[in-house]
Parts: C-alpha cells; sequence; structure tokens
DNA sequence: GGTCGGGCATGACAGATGTCATCTCCGGCG
DNA sequence: CGCCGGAGATGACATCTGTCATGCCCGACC
C-alpha cells in the first residue's frame, strides 16, 4: 500500500482527486492539506510514501514544499501537478529533487501511475513539457534582472521597484532594459509576460 | 437521476470531478467536454439537465458557453466553477442566464448540492465570493475605456493598442488616462491588473 | 598579479507615456 | 429645439522609460 500525501489549496479538486486515488486498490491517502505549510507539517506528522503537491498553492509553492519536505524525509517521493505548465517550473522542480511532473490536463490515470512510479524509485515528467522546457532553454537572465523584473511585475514605476530592491533606480532601469533586450520584449511589461510565460521568474 | 454534463479542460480534474459526481445515487454524468465549442456540441447532441462548466476553457469561456447552451435548450441550467474567483465574472455570470457559481475552493460536497438545487430550479453562488461582488461595485470604466485596456493588458505599447482599437494614438492615451484615475492606478499596467482582479476585463 | 564578468551606479538623451484643455460629432432626452 | 454625455480627436506639456556610454568595486579564474 502506498501511503500519499495530497495538498492543493482547491478543495473541490483535492477531495476530488484523494476519491479518485483512493479507488486504486494500492493506492492510500493518508493525509490532505490545503496550503504550503499545512503540507509540510501534514509531511512531517505522517510520513507519507509519495507527496502529491500542487505547484501554487498559498504559503509556500509547491517547490519550496518539496525542499522542506525532503530535508525531513529524504525518502518520500514528490510529485508536482500543476495548471500552468511553464517550462522554467519543470527545470527548478526537477533540480529541487521532485521526482514527478504532470500538467492538470494530463490523462486521468496518469497520475496513478505516476504515483507508483515514483514509489519505485522512477522519475515521470510530461513528455509535452518536456519537450518544451528543452526547446526554451536556460533563463538567459542574471539572478539580479530576474529579481527586477520580478518586482516590476505588477505594474510598480520603477521607483517603487528600486525601492523594493534596494537598488538605484537608474540601476534598476539598466537592468530592466538589459532584460528587455535579452526577452526581445518592447517594454517591461512585455517582458515581465514573457519571463512569466516561460517560467523564469 | 439527474443527468449532467462536465466541461473542464484539465483532464486530471474533470475526470476526478465526473468520479466524484457519479458516486452520488442521483447523479450521472451523461457527457465531458474538454473545450468551450465542445461543451457546446456535446450539450446539443445529450440535452442534460445541467451543464457543469469551467470557467476559463480553450475556444469558448464558461459563460458565452452558458449563453449559446440556453439558446438551445433553455431548461438547462448551468453551473459555473472556477478557480479565479473575480467579482465582475459573477456578475456577467449571473446576467447571462448562470444559475450555480462556485469557486474551486468550495467544499466538496458543495458541488452535488449546487447540482440537485438548480436542477430543482434555485440558484447557489458562492456566498464570499456574492459579499465580494456587492462590496465591489460595478465597473467605473465605460465599454470603451475596458476595450482599450484589454488590449493594454499584455504590455503592447499605445501604437498597437491604437491599431488594434482601430483608434487614433490620441484617443487611446485619453481613455487610458481616465481608466488609470478611475481605478486609482499609477500607470497603465497597474490599471490592467487592478482591473483584472476586479474581473472588469 | 592581471583580466574579465557581474553587480551597482551616474549622466545624457530620445522616445514613450500620462495629463490637461479643447474641439467636433452624434444620439438621446426633456 | 436645445442640451448633455459619450465617442473620438488634437496639441502642448511634464514625466517616465528605455538606451547607451562610462565608471567603480569585487570575486573568480588563468
Amino acid at each position: 500500500m502506498i501511503r500519499i500525501l495530497l495538498a492543493d489549496d482547491e478543495n473541490l479538486i483535492r477531495v476530488a482527486l484523494a476519491q479518485m486515488l483512493e479507488l486504486e486498490d494500492d493506492l492510500e491517502v493518508v493525509a490532505q492539506a490545503a496550503t504550503g505549510p499545512a503540507a509540510v507539517a501534514a509531511a512531517k506528522d505522517n510520513t507519507p510514501d509519495v507527496a502529491v503537491l500542487d505547484l501554487q498553492m498559498p504559503g509556500l509553492d509547491g517547490i519550496t514544499v518539496t525542499e522542506q519536505i525532503l530535508r525531513v524525509l529524504p525518502d518520500c517521493a514528490c510529485v508536482i501537478v500543476t495548471s500552468h505548465g511553464r517550462p522554467g517550473y519543470l527545470k527548478r522542480a526537477l533540480s529541487s529533487g521532485v521526482k514527478g511532473f504532470l500538467p492538470k490536463t494530463t490523462p486521468a490515470a496518469t497520475l496513478a501511475e505516476t504515483v507508483r512510479k515514483v514509489h519505485a524509485g522512477g522519475r515521470h515528467v510530461d513528455p509535452e513539457l518536456a519537450a518544451e522546457a528543452i526547446s526554451a532553454g536556460d533563463s538567459p537572465l542574471t539572478p539580479r534582472e530576474a529579481d527586477v523584473l520580478e518586482f516590476a511585475a505588477d505594474g510598480s514605476p520603477i521607483e517603487e521597484i528600486a525601492r523594493r530592491a534596494s537598488l538605484s533606480t537608474g540601476t534598476v532601469r539598466n537592468y530592466l532594459s538589459n532584460a528587455i533586450t535579452k526577452l526581445d520584449a518592447t517594454n517591461r511589461h512585455d517582458a515581465c509576460a514573457t519571463a512569466r510565460r516561460m517560467g523564469w521568474i
């Protein structure tokens, strides 16, 4: 019997997925969580074999949750499930120790199969996403450029970005200008959109 | 037996929800669809009693699908389910004839209850969302301002917005300026963010 | 030890953007 | 009929942004 932790902030979805997994003879959902921190706590309390984590959750995202779970339970296999299949997310997820990565558009049977596969020590990433990730390449942004772009993402004026990043306004403009050039965008918001689409911020 | 059409572009979620609904003795999922147009077609072919529609789907959104279904099957009760509980969406949904509106964060049992309620001729909207919608008020934007803001949303420069909206650049700037003032934003992108958050574009 | 690249900054400049006053045209409405 | 509000437009002006050249400091690497 494979013991599963299921974390997703959408109750309806989480419960439906739990019931679906429970229909499998060899799977058992031993804990559920609706937030990132709750998922980490539930993992500590229940020592599941496999953790199925939504990527976007209040508090901590699925990747950070994975890192924290692995620190306590190195043998727990983490599978990320997400609505937004951005290439960059997949890369970050894999480098943080995730064993499986599925978009929510994947066929239903795949989830149970993936759980079994990662529990057996294997890995599974959605093939389409993997292809995208490979063709998309790495982020061309330096860490600082990514930071600044992230602050710019909500439409703040330069001055506020500078304040939040503890930089001078001139420097912020340089970084944004670099980012715009690298991402082949027409302005900073376009650049934000591109970076987001690729999962680079 | 209540006959249900279930439409959601995320396979994993749709199948899980279908299984959950099938567990109820009085509910039967007679058709599933992964896109807006497919949902409309499936409704025509299967004449369901209740349509459970995701708000964001490829092709047509849940609200448009509702309108099209009601044109053919005026007695079909439509329920919208969504990840993004924006107040404006609720308003638009209700005015297009939707009978139920639930965020995906709602307790799992609520979905089945809502299906029964709307099938019996009732309505059900998530109370929290209803409260938000009331307190949020109506969009202060004129239809044209909303149009322009929508074109501005992806970060295009003014010139391109003007082209897409068939307006002069000056006019676009006026509308944008008005929208920025009305939404109490610092620039057009901030305004877009706000309008989106409220579901006004 | 020298060189190179990244992080950080400044200043100058052009072009994009936001604001404002003002104007026309048109459809509703008293 | 006359008035008004909304759509659409223009022009002037002040800022904000994006670009570029240039410089400093520091850690990495040969």
